[in-house]
DNA sequence: CTATGTGCAAATCCTTTGCAATCCA
DNA sequence: TGGATTGCAAAGGATTTGCACATAG
């Protein structure tokens, strides 16, 4: 389940953090923008376009603290910038992967937890042609695990 | 199984591209590297350190070339820079995944076709805490298959 | 009041591009 | 020779940082 709004500024507000007009701008374009993977750019002029003067700096900045509280995750699709959408990266939350057309570039959000179902399942469900996947794991090696 | 250096040279001749001694050099470089994941700088350094002048221009250059002609493959861990690596995307070829370790950096190399055997084998088999795991698809959608 | 947050401009980092000089085939 | 390739320096795009001013709590 999806924290909403009250529940993530009351997040806020109990830390030291203050809830100025641009942080809480910023979230609310990204609920309202779940589906769309906005980059800082994108979030910038958004919030300019709803009668808030911002600075860009300040968009970065407070991507980077939400990043940090887990009220958003990044997504890379390796075109040069972040995205982000709302939600952590823990494991206990629901990962979704991304399909990206080489040739559209559009991203289908594929819902489904098991990696297990490879190629063939995304082929299937999606009928999106797979010519390359890549993985990452994101965690800490044996060396590190216990600092 | 992998190219050699002369039938890379050999392939690279058969097209309509010059073999010049920062191409060769780098290509050596790239092939005595197979473990590390090198930048662009990286390999910059490595060839002036081999005594040959070269420019950062060069190098990208011919990284991209070598990118199109399926001799090399990039990687991307996200921290704002390209690596690259010998061997190229096709899916006919062998993928092997990185597990990145948040703490040190060390990228270690899992050579598991299968993603199937998902967190569990990871960490069994590498003793790596996955904290998250990142998937990417590259592939043609339903609409741009036939193109 | 005062630590925190903001906007702006400058700075950084990685990568690309323009161009005249140079080199491989 | 002549088109491909190089090195340099400048340009570019995304992101970060320094700093004086503004503001939430």
């Amino acid at each position: 389940m999806e924290k909403s709004i009250n529940e993530i500024i009351k997040q806020m507000r109990s830390q030291k953090y203050k809830l100025t007009p641009q942080r809480e701008k910023i979230l609310r374009v990204l609920l309202e923008n779940k589906d769309k993977h906005l980059s800082a750019e994108d979030i910038y002029y958004i919030v300019k376009q709803k009668a808030l003067e911002i600075g860009l700096a300040t968009v970065y900045r407070t991507l980077e603290l939400f990043l940090e509280n887990g009220v958003i995750r990044s997504v890379d699709f390796g075109d040069g910038k972040k995205r982000y959408e709302m939600g952590n990266q823990d494991k206990e939350h629901h990962h979704h992967h991304h399909a990206i057309c080489l040739n559209c570039n559009k991203i289908i959000e594929i819902n489904e937890d098991l990696l297990c179902e490879l190629e063939t399942q995304v082929h299937k469900e999606y009928n999106f042609k797979i010519e390359n996947h890549e993985v990452k794991f994101f965690g800490y090696c044996s060396e590190c695990d216990h600092k």
